[in-house]
Formats: C-alpha cells, sequence, structure tokens
DNA sequence: GTCTATACAATGATAGAC
DNA sequence: GTCTATCATTGTATAGAC
C-alpha cells in the first residue's frame, strides 16, 4: 500500500500532506483523462504547480502516483452497494441504492473515468480486486435480490445483470458526460437533468422489476 | 474525410486495399485498448505485421490512422438508432432497438471501446459529430417515443434519458467487459450471458415502461 | 526536510535517402 | 516499398541549494 513511499518513514508534516494531496487530484484528473498510459509525469506536474522534480520528490515513479489515486478513491465506488440492506423494503433499497450511486457520478465524476479508463483497459491494477472483493460483494447482494424474488416481491430478473444495469446507466452521466451534453445541447448537466435523469431510471427500473 | 490520404491521388491498388485494411484493423484494437495517446504506431505497424515505415508510407501520421478508424467505425454506431420505426409497435420497436445495440456490443466490442475512449477524453475528433448529426437524430427519434407517450401507448418517461440508459446498459458489456466476467467469474462472455444480458434488459426496459 | 537544476537513456514520431 | 537518421518527448536519476 504505501510501499510506494517507503523511502519516507517519519510522520508527514503538513506541507507533505497538502502537496500529496495537490499531486493526487492532479493524478486523477489527468488520469482520468488520458488513462494510465496517456497520462504524463510533466502534466500531472504542471496541474499541481510543482516542477517535475519536485513532484517526483513525493512520488518516485509514475506508477507510484496512479496506485495512491486508484486507492484513494476506490472504497467509495463499492460503499452505496454496501448499504443495500436485505432486511429493507426491496423497492425502497433499490431505489436509494441507485440515488446513491447517480450522486456518486454527480459528484465525483472524475473518480468514475479513471475506473472507466482502467477497466477499458483490462483494468490491469484493479484486476485482483473486481476478481475478489468486488465479485464477493456482488455475488452477496445478488443472492439479496434473490431472495426478494423468491419471495415474490420483485419480477425474476437476474440479480447479476440487474446490477450491472444500474451500474452502466449511473455511471454513465459521469464518463459519457461529453456525448449527454451534446445531445441535450446545454454547457453543463445540471441538477435539472440529473432529476430527470433520476426520476427515469426509477420508473423504468422499479417499473421494471415490480411484481404487479 | 479522406484528407488523411490526399498525398495519393491514384486508384487504390489490391495491394493498398489489403494493407489499409490491415492497418485500420490493428489500429481498432491498438487505440481501444491505450487510447490516441497512450497507443504507438510502432504497436501498431506489428500487430498489422508490418514495419513501421512501411505502415507510414500509407498513413504519413498517428492522427491520420485514428481519424481512418473512427471514421470507418462511426456510421455503424448510429444505425440501430435510425431503424426505430415510428410506424412499428412501441414494445416491439424498443426490443428490436435494444436488440440490434446488444448484438453491436457483442460484435464489435472494440471499437465501442473507441469510441468510449474518445468520448471519456471530451470527443476531440467526434465533437462536432455529436453536436451535429447525433443530436439531430436522438431528438428525431425522441419525438418519435414522445409521440407514442403521448398516445397512451407507453409510460411517460423523459425520451432522452430513456435513450442514454439503452446506450448505456448495452455498451456497458462491451467497454467493462472485463469488469463483467471477473464479478460472473467467467474468461469469456458466452452466448449464453449475452441472452441472460438481452432478457434482463428486455424485462426491466419493457416492464418500466409499458402502461398497464 | 523541501525544492531546483540538470542530465540522460529510452521511446516514439517523422523525414528523407535509397 | 524499405531502411536509416533525426529530433522531440518522457520517465527517472542525481547533485546539491535553500
Amino acid at each position: 500500500m504505501n510501499a510506494a513511499r517507503a523511502h519516507r518513514t517519519r510522520k508527514r508534516t503538513r506541507i507533505q500532506e497538502e502537496n500529496e494531496e495537490k499531486i493526487l487530484d492532479a493524478g486523477l484528473e489527468v488520469f482520468s483523462t488520458w488513462g494510465y498510459r496517456g497520462a504524463t509525469v510533466d502534466q500531472i506536474a504542471a496541474l499541481a504547480g510543482m516542477t517535475k522534480p519536485n513532484l517526483l520528490y513525493y512520488f518516485r515513479r509514475k506508477e507510484d502516483i496512479y496506485l495512491a489515486v486508484l486507492n484513494r478513491t476506490h472504497e467509495m465506488w463499492l460503499e452505496p452497494l454496501e448499504r443495500l440492506d436485505a432486511a429493507g423494503d426491496p423497492a425502497t433499497e433499490i431505489a436509494a441504492y441507485i440515488d446513491r450511486k447517480l450522486e456518486l457520478s454527480r459528484d465525483n465524476p472524475k473518480a468514475s473515468r479513471l475506473f472507466a479508463m482502467e477497466i477499458i483497459q483490462g483494468a490491469p491494477i484493479l484486476g485482483d480486486t473486481l476478481r475478489g472483493r468486488l465479485k464477493r460483494l456482488v455475488d452477496d447482494k445478488a443472492a439479496v435480490i434473490r431472495a426478494w424474488i423468491d419471495a415474490g416481491r420483485l419480477a425474476p430478473v437476474d440479480p447479476h445483470h440487474l446490477i450491472f444495469m444500474i451500474w452502466a446507466t449511473t455511471q454513465h452521466y459521469a464518463d459519457f458526460d461529453t456525448q449527454i451534453r451534446a445531445v441535450l445541447d446545454t454547457p453543463e448537466l445540471d441538477a435539472g437533468a440529473f432529476e430527470t435523469a433520476k426520476a427515469t431510471m426509477e420508473r423504468v427500473f422499479l417499473g421494471g422489476i415490480m411484481e404487479n
């Protein structure tokens, strides 16, 4: 985890914390736009407002920056699904999950695009996490959904693919934001656009999976 | 369009056509994996089975290859929506649209990822196309859907966002294929996985938007 | 402890000779 | 249609100044 910073063992100073944060913010920006390989250390340093050698004082290698940025954000990505509660009402729980996921896209579009680039490139870094922790979490929550279906509280849809559909639709508003803005002819996706998206998604998903 | 090949004015020979096609195939592969900037001409040349200088005889610059690859595939992307028929039955038409789009993802995952990378990077090349031709097409078909809604044949959902949802879910199976395979613990998305995906999507979408 | 200047090897894009 | 040369970019290392 912090092998990246093994050369520094002492407690971090205020300047260190501030600079590391600036670097990670810049890294998120650049990696999420260009992917790991397309990003350059120069770009990140410029965005962070420091020189390249100065940046390399904090992170010796490009890969260390990438790892740190991914580590800083990947917890955030699992959290909404973790909160899906087997004891709750199916419609309420699923609607709330969609809301949380859509909010995450709205508030952290760069983090969403960072993950998208990593996955599209074959998940060279996150592959193990996907096959391990993510798979266990999804299997877990798919079992919850299946129990709801077996109890006749939801229409019989495949739980895994239902989750994929929710991921796809919510993340679309972050990852493909450029395309959506082009089609809607708007300079940015404002609160109104997200409200309409949310209403449409809840109507389609809940209408589509409630036994009536 | 073929400004990229303006240096060649004669009719193309068989060898030229074959080599250009090999280059475009290799370019699709490499650009869709690494993005424009992360791709190298060396990689593309190696994949195309030729030397870098030989490749550069056909396309003088990396950007020319990228343009040609995008141009070769972007028509394909508009076609399924173009076929949405106002005179048809709403449920049938929308189900057929979903099918066509999902088939496109299954059969052309690399093209899908190429577009994804281009959009995530802010559509530097395709931006005008998105704001022009794509927007007109979507507005057109959104009007068709709205007419169905006004006639009481569909539930009142926002047509644009419904289309976004269909794009998101279908393309997800190409773009995030690595993540889906990790979660489903399968070496590849086979016909069965696509059947389940299709059934789930049709159940959710049609259940979600039919007035009952 | 923090930052700058400089260097350098590797890679990659492109031009031009053959 | 092929090979070589060139030149900019980029990742990384080091030496030392504040």
